[in-house]
RNA sequence: GCCUCAAUAGCUCAGCUGGUUAGAGCACUUGACUGUUAAUCAAGGGGUCCUAGGUUCAAAUCCCAGUUGAGGCG
């Protein structure tokens, strides 16, 4: 079956959304954050820990799964979730945010994309109607379109020819799209111009995708203009649509996301971040690898219920992040996914109870205060 | 007792045919990271070049004495 988005309540100041995702493979709540597995697994961490962190859904890559291992050899194992274990529901990216980090502008043509492969160099050539394929054989709950996610800045010219492309080869991808276990969704691009994100919305929602993301965001621009980007899009969503909003991930930036009408974030900053010795808390991120944690016995976060902050002190953190032990990537990674995935279930509560600038206000001033 | 070799950043070492402000890796102290080319990248602090003389316009570099260490010979 498709998945099927269920509004239930609009926060009544902003009209945030609080809803439910139904798909084959369970129903979670949203607005969700995601968290980032692109190589078939969310770096350092098993499903159990996902489950734990109540992770509604994950995400995977087409991309580097094509190159390895290969679709084929997933489509044999049963499909990525059964290959990785995950028994929850989850998503696929399409590739195109790979346009944007290893295609060079003269690589990209009507047909599809010319790579090198990050691996070994070899030439490789992407099209919407392969990106389709391979996501088939992967079948996740949920394939994505593939775009061009276009760098930032670029002029309203060519923005304009690489909406229109997108939008060929969202169809391209819509007409090659053939397994109906999975939902397809389409991507709204246009950059930071309120026109173009109007006319690439509008004409994506004419196609009839099973949900909507907003593309193009986080590749350099500044915060203001990512918030515009959101704003000048999400007006044109159908309502009883889920909407993803693709690459974000501050704490702050999912809940402006949020007030403007997302209800599905991914971001890979919380691993990321993890693995190079940061911790999300209410009090804004900081560094473990700073020396005055040395001695600090408290847990990354008073208030986070999770497996780290249930066991661990940022002592012990420090010294397994500065001797460089793998299990402090792992230990700040459930922690940083539990606190994105719990900032989210907090915004639930405070949409349903018509709160959610109220609940802003009191994050913002804690996160942005002082450190400690 | 004699001979040989060594001594430069916290550690391991480059530099030694004299010539800008003595370098590197690691460590240390910070910073960055937003649909993962990333357990990565960037910046910063840190020196009695063993000590004391000498040669020279100029010495980490050459000469002399000493100190410490390693090895060898008695």
């Amino acid at each position: 079956m498709k998945v099927k988005y269920n509004l239930l309540h609009n926060d009544k100041e902003t009209g945030a959304r609080y809803g439910t995702l139904e798909t084959n493979h369970g129903t979670f709540e949203t607005p969700m954050f995601m968290p980032v597995g692109t190589r078939a697994t969310v770096k350092m961490l098993t499903p159990e820990e996902l489950y734990d962190c109540k992770a509604g859904i994950i995400l995977a890559n087409t991309y580097h799964l094509w190159l390895k291992p290969g679709e084929d050899l997933i489509k044999q194992a049963g499909g990525v979730r059964k290959f990785m274990n995950y028994k929850g529901p989850m998503l696929t990216d399409s590739g195109g945010f790979q346009v944007f980090s290893l295609a060079k502008p003269k690589d990209i043509t009507e047909e599809g994309v010319h790579f090198k492969s990050h691996i070994d160099g070899s030439k490789l050539f992407l099209t919407p109607e392969l990106s389709i394929q391979i996501q088939n054989k992967l079948d996740s709950d949920i394939a994505m379109s593939f775009d061009e996610c276009p760098p930032f800045p670029v002029d309203h010219d060519y923005m304009k020819k690489s909406v229109d492309r997108t939008l060929r080869w969202a169809k391209r991808g819509y007409d090659t799209h053939s397994n109906q276990e999975q939902s397809l969704f389409g991507i709204v691009q246009g950059g930071e111009f309120a026109d173009l994100r109007k006319y690439s919305a509008e004409e994506t929602v004419k196609m009839n995708f099973d949900g909507y993301s907003i593309g193009g965001t986080s590749v350099g621009e500044d915060k203001e203009t990512m918030l515009k980007m959101i704003e000048n899009s999400t007006p044109y969503l159908p309502t009883d649509k889920v909407r993803y909003l693709m690459g974000v991930g501050e704490p702050m930036d999912i809940i402006e996301g949020v007030i403007r009408g997302v209800d599905i974030f991914d971001c890979v900053l919380p691993t990321r971040i993890a693995r190079h010795g940061n911790a999300f808390t209410r009090h804004g991120k900081i560094n473990l690898k700073n020396l005055k944690f040395r001695e600090d016995f408290t847990p990354l976060d008073e208030e986070c219920d999770c497996y780290t902050c249930k066991n661990y002190t940022r002592a012990y953190i420090r010294h397994l992040v500065t001797t460089d032990e793998a299990l402090g990537g792992r230990l700040l990674s459930i922690h940083n996914i539990r606190f994105l995935i719990k900032l989210t279930e907090e915004l639930r509560e405070a949409i349903k109870t018509d709160k959610l600038l109220e609940y802003k206000d009191k994050f913002k001033s804690k996160y942005e205060g002082s450190n400690s």
